[in-house]
DNA sequence: CAACTCATTGAGTATGTACTCATTGTAATT
DNA sequence: AATTACAATGAGTACATACTCAATGAGTTG
């Protein structure tokens, strides 16, 4: 049974990871702890009770943020063996983290190295579930499965790195997606 | 004929411009005005004495670079007929820059308005000849010329992006440009 | 209920960095 | 030669922002 405080202590700490998500999604990962703590509704301070720096505390959000999209991806993929499912079943996982994914992608080279690592993570489930749907596929185009993977990567960061060109309004993956997978997949035909 | 004066003055602005640049390619754009500085060899005051902020040293020099690259890659594609020749032109230019057009592409979201469109100059100018090539050519995929020249430019811009990934030490474009090339053929063709 | 624990507070500190400006020395002008 | 113009200087300022810590008061314990 936990106490009061303990709980207390973890509702604080949860709507500081859930405030900062939401934050930088909107702002990009410049974001001041000031501006975080004004709309957790927390007092500057205790962003440092709970987190020993700022680099702490985004490395936990993104960690966590690894986790739960790796895993759904993973989820998502693990059922479909037909590239076009799988496809659309990674643009769906992607389309619901959006804004923060966009920003993770935009402005991965200015994060620690830890936050680094966590994308190269999700990179690896995907492409994990990549080979094992494109092996079995025989009516496309004979080219190793990591090239295929990294054009698919290639196209669908593109079109999220440029959502100011392509969809400054709507959500990219929304408006593209469709366009993204019917590319794609001519593309490899063979 | 110019003063002394007038030379001396333009000498240390163009020693800023390409102090920025060398410094700006190897550290990014957080590189801060006392490296730049101290290494073109000037005081700090002086950069202050040419340009009315560091935005505005920003944007002179990439104005000035995405002319350069600009102008490169039309030379460079007019004179080419085949997609493969494009190719190759376009992927030899980027080499010549690829440092600084790297930090480009990765911290793009970064840098002031001005700057966002000088990179969407150069892919214009790319944008341009890939259109005026391709469409003569009747023996690839039958999919509208820019989403062809999109999959082309995410599957570049991925490779220079996880240039940690896939080339740490050496450029990415040397390592992997007949790579590139070659996938984006095979995918292309019918 | 008294003593104690501890999550929270927010004014205060430390640091980093863009930018200023009075001063200086050299080139241009008279 | 004397005067003026001005490019360059660099110590100093303003400001933003991460992080600290003594004080607070509600929760827990005996």
């Amino acid at each position: 049974m936990k106490s009061k405080r303990q709980l207390q202590k973890e509702n604080t700490r949860k709507k500081i990871l859930e405030t900062a998500y939401q934050i930088y999604s909107e702002q990009g990962f410049s974001a001041t702890t000031a501006v975080i703590a004004k709309e957790a509704g927390v007092s500057h301070g205790t962003i440092f009770v709970h987190f020993s720096s700022l680099d702490e505390l985004l490395c936990c959000l993104i960690q966590d943020f690894g986790d739960v999209l790796g895993s759904e991806i993973h989820q998502q993929s693990e059922t479909k063996d037909n590239i076009e499912e799988l496809l659309k079943a990674h643009l769906d996982v992607l389309a619901r983290y959006e804004k923060f994914y966009i920003r993770l992608i935009a402005e991965r080279s200015l994060l620690p190295e830890d936050a680094r690592l966590t994308f190269s993570n999700i990179q690896s489930i995907a492409a994990y579930h990549f080979n094992k749907v494109f092996e079995r596929e025989n009516n496309i185009k004979n080219l190793p499965v990591h090239r295929l993977f990294n054009t698919w990567m290639g196209l669908v960061h593109y079109y999220l790195l440029n959502k100011d060109l392509f969809s400054p309004d709507t959500p990219v993956l929304e408006r593209y997606g469709s366009e993204l997978m019917e590319t794609f997949l001519e593309l490899i035909k063979r």
